[in-house]
DNA sequence: TGAACATATTGATGATTATCGATATAATAT
DNA sequence: ATATTATATCGATAATCATCAATATGTTCA
């Protein structure tokens, strides 16, 4: 839970996750998206990937990045828990049971 | 939301929540549950309230700290459309509904 | 083999953050 | 009034983090 908390608490870490949303996408890519250099994108892919919310395949010499569905259910499954509202313990299995 | 989700992004502030979740409490009840100093409490406390995800009324010389429940209704809504898929899309708009 | 390309890693730097002790503020009680 | 209690604020410090330029690694192509 902390590592994930703690990516998701960088901005363009969150721009990441919203590009890979819609397509993967291979880190040359991604870097048209921002104003950062190489190195610290695949710094942020790094952190982003020892949370286990994105992973990437080898393509040539390309790394394509891709979400995680998995973990973004059951991390929200994990919220809802964490928050704990009684009305949402239903929704929160739900949710990770729609996400998987 | 990068304020919330920095002010998630600490352990201490989320065993804050996990305190709050069950009742209300004030400065000095909340600090007994920390190894920190009451300096350190009240700084997360700020960043907390700040992120509008607690807040406080005043009893006496105390200040009893608690959860603003809309707000993590909103915040999860938010995470699911910022996840954004598909199918989960009518569930968080359940999970804002039911928060409230 | 070697040049070109794509990405990761390294080492340094500046910014942000968690933490503390000390002090300020504000309410209550003696 | 003054002491006590509860909390916030201030200023400093050490740790963490985002960022960069430079370099290393690994892949493809000529």
């Amino acid at each position: 839970m902390d590592k994930i908390f703690k990516a998701l608490a960088d901005k363009n870490r969150r721009i990441i996750i919203t590009l890979l949303k819609k397509n993967e996408l291979s880190v040359s890519e991604l870097l048209l998206n921002f104003d950062i250099t190489q190195a610290t994108l695949s710094n942020h892919l790094s952190i982003l990937k020892k949370a286990d919310l994105v992973n990437c395949r080898v393509d040539g010499k390309r790394r394509i990045y891709f979400l995680n569905k998995n973990i973004f259910g059951d991390f929200i499954g994990e919220l809802n828990k964490f928050i704990g509202f009684d009305e949402q313990k239903k929704i929160s299995e739900l949710i990770v049971r729609y996400s998987k």
